[in-house]
DNA sequence: TGTACATCAGTGAACGCGCGTTCACTGATGTAC
DNA sequence: TGTACATCAGTGAACGCGCGTTCACTGATGTAC
């Protein structure tokens, strides 16, 4: 739309898209570490070389892959917890973002298997997708955070050394709240943040596991509905948070 | 040592298992996926096609790796169960198992990736795999059915549907368990069993989530001290499950 | 508005490499008599 | 115990394939005057 857009460039983004759009869908067929330039090349009917007039190199379009992946699923995150009205309701919101989280990589279970699953070997994921990949995890601490503002608190820890023992372990997910100011208004070295914190981080993992297990194909034996599973587990894990419904 | 082991097939033995080994090393510097028979040839100084005078093909090789790092992680956990001398001591049980299966994850990233992370396209893994499999979350389960029988439950479950809702999701579960007689003289028709194995199912998904995490490098900007971090995680599933210390 | 030059997308051939698998073969080991 | 034959481990060449990347090229698009 703006002037500058020749026929050239807006030629460029549409090449762009294609590429990329072959490319996840390789994901899926493939997986990540046989995602091969001359494959994606052929899908978008083009011959191997002219692929790096888009990308210098393989390593650079798994990056822009991760980092387009990363984004989306990041979006799908923020939109789910944005689309819940009632702000105050913590339980519902939590729901809303794990179901939007798992249904994401459940359509899209190549791109799920770039960002969580076996990293492909001989690949370092450059800085530039650290940002993106921080989305998802961030919306889930806002919401707690959000709830620990209003006088939820997790379910008491046990263990030797007072309320949960130190807070060492999860001194750098505190570093990063306290430097994103995710808690605001919250006093970050009260022993019962620190608490809340290592829930939350539970409770990610176990959403991670539950979506590898099932894409992966480690549930087939326990559970008989996935989707349902979900719910159960998301409404588990918001009470293990104190923000339940 | 039988009389039956001529120099010929003690010879095959041996080199059996200098392939296995290497092909194990190859898991975690290539990963599965990449897994080739002429640089496992390569690694034994053979030439690749005498690698078929073992294993008739690719595929034949990953699944007889797939079994043998399946038996020895469920090893691990029924050795780290059976030394814990006090077996009504369902939280030392627990927390004795969950170490010891990071602890092995942990010394062999390479067969992690091949047992849990993506799976190696094109390859299925045939039925033999399914016991080897289901070794360390049977662990696990026994461990909270004795608790279960000795009076532990799991904290109470928020959610509409009464106690946590029909247990149709963790059917095939409760299938597994009646079958296999793990919770012997505990009626697995109560809901407390049916809430009990779905608080399991999900610390056995944390579990394995947080690994990957760990291993795949999800973990490094909010846990410091992962083996510190496993341990944290397992008193407080352990409270969840009402098997705590 | 028209022309001259610069930019850029896409081509096709080539480089050196690795892959799984098959096959006819040699020579050592094992077994039946 | 000795010989004849069968079994089997390992060789080396070959098959057809795919890979990432480079390079000189053609022709279309864009820009400066």
């Amino acid at each position: 739309m703006s002037p500058a857009r020749t026929a050239r460039a807006l030629a460029r983004e549409t090449i762009t898209r294609e590429i990329l759009d072959s490319a996840r869908a390789r994901l899926t067929t493939d997986g990540a570490a046989a995602l091969s330039l001359r494959a994606v090349a052929r899908d978008v009917e083009m011959v191997s070389s002219a692929v790096y007039r888009y990308f210098p190199s393989r390593d650079a379009l798994l990056t822009a892959l991760l980092i387009e992946s990363y984004d989306e699923l990041g979006e799908a995150a923020e939109a789910a917890d944005a689309a819940v009205a009632d702000r105050a309701d913590a339980g519902a919101r939590w729901l809303a973002v794990l179901r939007a989280v798992r249904a994401w990589c459940v359509a899209h279970p190549g791109e799920f298997g770039l960002l969580y699953g076996t990293p492909v070997p001989g690949y370092a994921a450059p800085r530039d997708t650290v940002v993106p990949a921080v989305r998802v995890v961030t919306v889930l601490a806002r919401i707690v955070g959000d709830a620990y503002a209003a006088g939820a608190r997790p379910v008491a820890a046990p263990g030797p050394g007072g309320p949960g023992g130190a807070p060492v372990t999860v001194a750098p997910a505190l570093a990063f709240i306290a430097d994103h100011e995710l808690w605001s208004g919250t006093d970050l070295a009260d022993d019962a943040v620190a608490e809340a914190v290592r829930r939350t981080i539970m409770a990610w993992t176990t959403l991670f596991g539950l979506i590898s297990f099932e894409l992966f194909g480690h549930q087939v034996g326990s559970v008989a509905d996935p989707e349902a599973w979900l719910d159960e587990v998301a409404r588990r894990l918001a009470a293990d948070l104190g923000i339940g419904a």
